[in-house]
DNA sequence: GGTCATGTGGAGCTAGTGCTCCATTTAGGG
DNA sequence: CCCTAAATGGAGCACTAGCTCCACATGACC
């Protein structure tokens, strides 16, 4: 690749991370363009898909949430361990409009974004069991809840403009009380789990990881009938 | 108003209600005139702004929300009457994606919306006051949560596609049991609300209500300094 | 420093938006 | 049945979007 380049597709991801940053995904590429100081064709050469500029754009970003999941499973606590990963990344998504939605889609032709989602992915399961075994995270909680937290707080974001940090620490504030376990049976510790499950069986199921996954493929449809005849 | 105006009126309000149900406030106006087959200039005269096309399509569905205010407040039970009308409200919100939206902004110029929307904010407040008197809603429960509650609904509808009742209900039944006086304090019953308090400090303080309102107007801006130098 | 593959920018295409203007049609009171 | 005020619809305006094409320029290897 030639220097120049370089230099461009660097200027080009600077501008789409910025404009991003503070407008959201529906900035349009001519727009990106011209803040990078190039041509359209050039950006449109580098990036032919909008997916492929996102996932350059905000594979930083995706880092910091992979850097916010070890520093969460490095916490010697796995219930403040979870939280912070909650209260983290409903900041991140506070403080950028675009990593807002990044988190609730799938861009599948961004590999190397995806990649480090999958790998977040793997370890909010081993979070969410040992914040459950130390006896602290109810045992209804789901590996699918995630994706509902992050919709929930981007319509927050969305939605609130200049409110949106108070608006957005209220809500977690809300979940991450709704997913304690109360305090007054806290001291039946690890084994509480069951009876706990018990006790509030009125909470609804989650929806279904695979359900969930097509929802972030922005897939508007059912699933199509496995059934070869029209 | 001559017959066949009123005809037209009516077809159009009628395409604009079925358009935004099922694809939310942004279907265009050429859309929806051409699906109520009436031209362009017919509804631009009718409905010269887009609030008040919006503001008469929503007009019964907003006689609906102001319904299931009336039935929570009639509800013998305090707390499940206080549930009812969160999850009547969320409900439909699932089932109407211009709803959702409507819920979540104010429309300044659509009058008849307006005046329903605000009868049943001030009736959320004796909701609330009933509820915390009944010693099952918690005493840091804020009236400006009910827009929170909104947003966050609203982006969990908009962004999970044919998974949104399920995952609505599931945030739904998380935030319920967040807004619930545990059970174990429950026998306290209403002045334990002091204590309540002060055991669930954490609680990060809610937005205030001018902050909300503005953000509802999608004032994306701070509000001005009442200082009148420049 | 010459050469040419590599890279560039913007004019130009199509499509869709909100909105205006005006020649034509039509309802409905007399 | 007729006549006019009321109502209509679509062509036309200015704008923005994504995307393609191609004449031109420039970096980097020799």
């Amino acid at each position: 690749m030639r220097a120049d380049a370089r230099r461009n597709r660097d200027r080009i991801v600077e501008a789409a991370r910025e404009l991003f940053t503070q407008h959201g995904l529906s900035v349009s590429t001519n727009e990106v363009a011209r803040h990078a100081g190039v041509g359209i064709a050039t950006l449109l050469r580098r990036f032919p898909t909008r997916d492929e500029l996102v996932g350059a754009a905000f594979f930083p970003k995706m880092t910091g949430y992979r850097d916010a999941m070890s520093a969460a499973l490095a916490d010697p606590d796995p219930w403040h361990g979870f939280c912070r990963f909650i209260e983290t990344v409903c900041g991140m998504q506070v403080a950028d409009l675009g990593f807002t939605e990044v988190l609730t889609r799938t861009f599948p032709t961004a590999r190397a974004l995806e990649s480090q989602r999958d790998e977040v992915a793997a370890d909010f399961g081993r979070l969410i069991g040992r914040a459950q075994a130390a006896g602290r995270l109810r045992a209804d909680f789901a590996h699918q809840d995630l994706v509902v937290i992050l919709m929930a707080n981007a319509g927050v974001v969305a939605s609130s403009g200049p409110a949106a940090e108070v608006a957005s620490r209220r809500l977690v504030g809300y979940l991450l009380r709704s997913f304690a376990v109360d305090a007054a049976h806290a001291a039946d510790a690890a084994d509480a789990d069951a009876d706990a499950a018990a006790a509030h069986a009125e909470l609804p199921p989650p929806p279904s990881r695979t359900a969930m996954y097509r929802a972030m493929l922005r897939l508007r449809t059912a699933p199509p009938e496995p059934d070869s005849s029209p």
